[in-house]
RNA sequence: GUGGUUGUAGUUCAGUUGGUUAGAACGUCGGAUUGUGGUUCCGAAGGUCGUGGGUUCAAAUCCCAUCAUCCACCCCA
């Protein structure tokens, strides 16, 4: 027991019929992505831990999996720093690599590393394993997979209005119920100005998305423990309590925000980007949610969250706009946009809503059984037509025991079998059976690649 | 990083107040059935009871430690 291998915590490995239904995810969001004109790029798993410190925060920098240096690496160390046993002022003496925490970070740094081949606005999507060294629990690994869409080099509001098409469109495919709840950073930028707490913005917007969780009295409370003034959170209670569709609540910001620049230069925004999405027929419900905050300190505009309406989960795609994210690469005034794809979670929706198609592409369609040497010898020609037809076609590789070839095929939910023994091949033919119906037909090798050609 | 939960066959779990040889179901393999699967019947294999220590005549069971696991918090997809 204790010497049964596993894998780290936190990791998954994917069985066939998983990799089937993984595959239906990231096949049907590339096809979306695509058809709005973004390409594929993909970077390395790991990065230069100079390229990922100090992003993601205090928190996430604790979250980065390191990878030690190779060779000797601690013949390099002084005695006096291992004595120290400081694993912070260690850790950059033995690492110098990290696994990626993000998809956004490394595309940062792609742009600004290929900036003179690049024609912006560059649109790009990447489907690639993150990994994070947190605890992990339900719905969350240390190894999971984003889809991430971003546009760099663009202002427009359109690209938040394409991006939300794109979700509309995804989950539109996949069959799920969505909810797209927007805000914007430079309203949540001008709440705080108008509150006289302006250096306390992350504070404030961590603590009011936890409003729908924890209620309004909680909410106040953590407020009041991070240092924000009780006068600022008496001026935050109006706010907090706005109701009314997106357009009664912007209205009612622009009052509000009034006085400040940044906070009517996001109301703006709001106003506008509604303004596009009300003239779509969108599918996916859309609206503005002041309490929106979560996400990464970067995003600088518009934010990003959708919800599964139908099934109790957290998010299943989020994002946001982030004016100024290759700066710290070395080439400012970039301004991005996009929006990543919670593959893991999209699957247990799936999953739980049982809205995965039943038939799939990737599996076998046939299967022939082996009766032998002749017969293999038999079938191997009609096996190469049907492959070459695109039909996915095997032949059971021993002279097994019928009952354990036809087993084989019921077990890997093979629709067809074929059987060709001595019988048929006096007569020129093969027996056909649906494994479903258990139907059996006799017919010829053209007939044959005909008719599961158009099954 | 903090708090809690659970560790027994490949899997899901029984296992009485500590008592001889640790059970079941499902799965796997074989047979009934040498050209017909899913159903049925019969049989078999499979365990250092997470690991280490302690208490006891005796430990899967009680105690301690440790590792793993799942759940919640922080944070996040």
């Amino acid at each position: 027991m204790a010497q049964k291998p596993s894998i780290p915590k936190g990791t998954r490995d994917f069985s066939p019929v998983e990799m089937v239904k993984r595959n239906y995810i990231f096949d049907l969001i590339k096809e979306v992505f695509r058809l709005y004109g973004f390409q594929p790029i993909e970077t390395p798993a790991m990065e230069n831990l100079s390229t990922l410190t100090g992003k993601y925060g205090e928190e996430g920098d604790k979250l980065l999996f390191k990878i030690l240096n190779s060779g000797d690496f601690l013949s390099k160390v002084s005695d006096e720093l291992l004595d120290e046993k400081n694993s912070n002022k260690l850790t950059p003496k033995i690492s110098e690599k990290g696994l990626r925490y993000d998809l956004t970070v490394p595309f940062a740094r792609f742009v600004v590393q290929y900036q003179n081949e690049i024609t912006f606005p560059f649109k790009r999507y990447q489907i690639q394993p993150v990994w994070r060294a947190d605890r992990p629990q339900k719905g969350r690994y240390r190894e999971f997979y984003q889809c991430d869409v971003d546009v760099i080099g663009s202002n427009s509001l359109l690209n938040e209005v394409e991006l939300v098409q794109i979700i509309d469109d995804v989950f539109k495919r996949l069959k799920i119920n969505t909810i797209v709840k927007i805000n914007n950073r430079k309203i949540l930028a001008g709440i705080a100005e108008v509150i006289g707490e302006n250096d306390r913005i992350i504070d404030i917007t961590v603590a009011i998305d936890k409003l729908d969780k924890i209620g309004l009295e909680k909410v106040n409370a953590e407020l009041a423990e991070k240092g924000v003034s009780n006068e600022a959170i008496e001026k935050l209670q109006p706010i907090l309590a706005l109701e009314g569709n997106s357009i009664e609540k912007t209205a009612q910001l622009e009052a509000i925000l009034a006085t400040s620049e940044i906070g009517i230069k996001g109301v703006t925004e709001i106003k506008k980007l509604f303004s596009y999405l009300n003239n779509l027929s969108l599918q996916t419900e859309v609206e503005l949610d002041l309490t929106l905050a979560r996400g990464l300190n970067y995003y600088t505009g518009a934010i990003f969250e959708v919800k599964a309406k139908d099934f109790e989960i957290g998010s299943i795609c989020g994002g946001g706009r982030y004016d100024d994210l290759t700066g710290i690469f070395g080439l400012p005034n970039v301004s991005g946009v996009g929006v990543s794809f919670g593959a893991e979670r999209i699957y247990d929706v799936l999953t739980q809503m049982n809205l995965f198609p039943s038939k799939s592409t990737e599996t076998t369609k046939v299967m022939f059984v082996n009766f032998g040497e002749k017969e293999e010898a038999y079938c191997l020609p009609v096996l190469a037509e049907l492959r070459k037809n695109g039909i996915n076609a095997e032949i059971f590789p021993d002279n097994a025991k019928m009952q354990k070839q036809m087993n084989y095929a019921n077990k890997k939910e093979i629709p067809y079998v074929v059987l060709a023994g001595e019988t048929e091949i006096q007569a020129k033919s093969f027996t056909l059976k649906n494994m479903e119906s258990g139907e059996q037909q006799n017919v010829n090798a053209a007939e044959l690649v005909d008719i599961l050609s158009r099954q």
